[in-house]
DNA sequence: TACTTATATGAATCTAACACTCATATGAGC
DNA sequence: GCTCATATGAGTGTTAGATTCATATAAGTA
């Protein structure tokens, strides 16, 4: 078991340990983003469709929509068409406890991460 | 208070929204690494010095330092010197219990993610 | 003291991942 | 057919970061 290929489940599939370092990276990736970032906190307050987005956050349309886009790939938030909009809410199993956590981490390091070195 | 400046606070002292994001870049950024992912991982088993890291492994001290360097910087270890051996261990109170959520949504949204593009 | 082991740091280079933007597509409602 | 809402694709420039080398510090040991 521990020699060889590690393997993780996910859902039904498995996947090798390779893939799952990849996957890892897709999605930590995606949250090294201002943008992305702030769109989550704005959904952190309830759902929204694009257009409400961005004028939120004083974006452009093209830009908020590709930003959607990987966060949805990534499991961020889910989405729901009513007529010619479409809201956008967040995961609120993983995501919403993730990020109350990120804050939590956030007010206890935040000063040592900006600071210089060390 | 929701005009001007929103100011977020860290500690004792007040941090302004763009040094926050700052912040965020830097501390998901490192993230985006599978040689700190694996050292994260590895720690979540016990702590563990620099040596019994680089060689499990199976890498360079100097790049295993320069992570574990980040790491520390970003608060996801802590470290103890024994003498001349310096050990380090995962933060337990935010970053063990943030990773465990992580492979909960890891084991839901994998394949997904993997998975090439919409 | 000098030597070895353990760890950290600094600097330089090379590269890949993005953000951003433009142009366009799709699709709903009117 | 037109407008609004949203998505997609492709191209480009920028930058963060991985990696490596050379060296520093610091503890233990002979």
């Amino acid at each position: 078991m521990s020699k060889g290929h590690k393997c993780i489940r996910s859902g039904s599939a498995k996947i090798s340990e390779k893939e799952l370092y990849k996957a890892y990276k897709i999605f930590f990736g995606t949250l090294v983003s201002e943008s992305r970032l702030k769109i989550i906190n704005l959904l952190r307050k309830g759902k929204k469709n694009v257009s409400e987005i961005t004028k939120s956050l004083k974006t452009d349309q093209t830009a908020v929509s590709h930003d959607l886009r990987r966060l949805k790939k990534c499991g961020f938030v889910h989405s729901e068409t009513r007529g010619k909009f479409r809201y956008y809410k967040l995961n609120e199993k993983t995501i919403r406890p993730l990020m109350d956590l990120i804050d939590k981490h956030m007010s206890a390091y935040c000063i040592h991460i900006l600071r210089g070195k060390k």
